[in-house]
DNA sequence: GACGATACGGAACAGCGTTCCGCTTGTCAG
DNA sequence: CTGACAAGCGGAACGCTGTTCCGTATCGTC
């Protein structure tokens, strides 16, 4: 057995493999800005000056082109569930700070909540990410603002699936926050 | 010439044609149940034991056809309203009860939410049946919860999108009901 | 029974995500 | 430097949507 110990057991891949999947990244994250997540995958391959295989080759499905765009993204906010938690007066304003925080990466997605709750198996990647990564941080805050009896307990998965859910809408004249607001709202002891 | 005067210039449409339309708006709703509002038009049209042609000549698009099979439903949903508001104790109680009654008309449409919120131009017609029927009786409920002062004045549009978003989720297993009725208790005053 | 309007059926079109495979090209041993 | 081979590429093709179109069959009437 090769004496390869911890890290990268990577076949080094090829010098223009890696730069077209840098490409890809770029144009699918300016395609989604254009035209939503649901940009056509052959507009991705065409902005990237691609062809259809090789996007296929560096993502097998849509999904994970969508997750490889906003993975950064949706680790900061996992990430800001803590510090909010310790900057904050209240593990409520926290709590509201971190949804503001979400609305805000959802809506400027436009279809990323839609692709979320799609049926099709090629978006369960999406979700598992998803629910891995942001979970923990729900679970965090709501554990603090429930042992401080600011709210009733609520199972995490619910609530974001509940935020997730009203930041639907492809209409950019709908702001879903005052619904997130009431829903938290409706949270309070 | 018949004694009909002002009503139905009616063409009187051939025996066949009604026979099939009927067929459709049956099978459609079969398989809507079995498929969900997303079954596939050539699948309805095969149930129905006719052409493409043929439903696209009773229904123009897709949402037509939507709307033609839940008409009734809606306008049920929209003549509950006063009802409930007549012999429910309190308006905040008539709304609950409301809101309660169009979650259980949604979720058992599998898709028909998801179909509400698309942006697609076919649906259009759908959304606007829904919001002309709807949204007098939200206002009503609302007004009145209003007047007593037992919740904060806010948008029937915006409610019933809240409550039309939570709905979604193509999974049978997920409740939107704890959501929405936590979203009615941030109404409260 | 024949004729004309009406309605039907399904091939065809456009657009989607995805698969597949012949060809190109980067990489490295010699 | 050069060849050979694996890694990677491009895009035609597939299967699935909703929708359109038009030659043909059927209904209602005279």
């Amino acid at each position: 057995m090769p004496a390869r110990n911890t890290d990268s057991p990577a076949p080094r891949k090829r010098a223009d493999a890696e730069r077209n999947k840098q490409a890809l990244l770029e144009a699918a994250a300016a395609a989604f800005v254009d035209a939503g997540v649901n940009a056509p995958v052959r507009d991705i391959a065409a902005r990237a000056g691609v062809g259809l295989g090789t996007i296929y080759r560096h993502f097998p499905a849509r999904a994970d082109l969508i997750v490889a765009v906003y993975r950064h993204q949706v680790q900061a906010c996992a990430e800001a569930a803590p510090a909010l938690l310790a900057t904050s007066p209240t593990p409520h304003d926290a709590l509201t700070a971190w949804v503001d925080l979400f609305v805000d990466f959802l809506i400027t997605k436009h279809g990323l909540a839609e692709a979320m709750h799609s049926d099709a198996a090629a978006f369960e990647p999406l979700h598992a990410y998803f629910l891995e990564h942001l979970i923990p941080a729900v679970t965090l805050l709501l554990d603090a603002a429930v042992t401080a009896g600011e709210i009733t307990p609520i199972d995490p998965l619910t609530l974001l699936r509940g935020i997730g859910n009203l930041c639907i809408g492809a209409d950019p004249r709908y702001d879903p926050r005052p619904l997130t607001t009431i829903l938290i709202k409706g949270l309070r002891t």
